[in-house]
DNA sequence: CTGTATCCTCTAAGATACTG
DNA sequence: CAGTATCTTAGAGGATACAG
């Protein structure tokens, strides 16, 4: 039978969705991924936040979405939450050392997007423009 | 009234959605976030893969995924795509130079993250043991 | 072999309203 | 101010079948 290579790859499959056997690196570049991660990082780069500086500061973030992104980043050990109980609540919000340590290649990041968001969006524009038909861009007609 | 940040807030989202005004770095950040790229992208880090063998090497993909990651890489002019017109087809992906800038970071991530897969996993393990009431680990009395 | 087209599911994420 | 609780929806992602 010819679906051997199929069956292997469902059987990785199923081990991955068991937790079993995935690369390790994995689960913390799918917890990095998420959309807010990077914005709250660097937003809380220098400095403690309260929890409404930070959303004035990440225009577009809901509340909620704040609130979750921030336990999140908390439980991987990234920041830290100080409640202070006083007659209107504060929290702030501050970067571990861990945290710091991402931070760098955030930075990174970062830095790259900015850099290189020029050429890239040219890149799609080019890819946009091409007629849907033909857009097999690098196409090489080698007829052997 | 006491609603303007709201307002302000609800602005900021709608400039967001409208595609007007945001941080430049964000469409960037939020293309390469996407569950499988700094996967395909290190695939192909070291020379040209035939999309069968790029299957093989990142088990868990499914093949639409596989095939629309790289489609959305090569729209942003970080993979390029060789196709070679011959009995059974034949297409090869590759890094763009850009791609190979890009690469230089996300082998920064996926260092960090190698390095400090302990740390958050035991970040994540303490912030899991604590009961769900008394969770607010970091919490200051002071009773101004 | 490579890729598109469907269908279907499940979760991320937004809107809204309410508590301490 | 900070946060939780619901409801709802758009889209990511999987399975499957089919086409060039």
């Amino acid at each position: 039978m010819t679906l051997t290579a199929d069956q292997k790859r469902q059987e990785a499959q199923q081990a991955y969705n068991g937790g079993l056997g995935q690369c390790p690196a994995r689960q913390l570049l799918e917890a990095i991924s998420s959309k807010w991660v990077t914005l709250v990082m660097l937003a809380v780069a220098d400095g403690p936040l309260r929890h409404s500086e930070l959303r004035r500061r990440i225009p577009g973030a809901s509340q909620k979405m704040l609130t979750s992104t921030l336990r999140s980043l908390q439980r991987d050990g990234l920041v830290s939450r100080l409640v202070t109980v006083s007659v209107p609540v504060r929290t702030d919000y501050e970067l571990t050392p861990l945290g710091h340590s991402l931070l760098v290649v955030v930075h990174g990041l970062k830095g790259w997007a900015e850099e290189n968001m020029d050429g890239v969006a040219s890149a799609r524009m080019d890819y946009d423009r091409r007629a849907p038909g033909s857009r097999n861009e690098t196409k090489y007609l080698n007829v052997q």
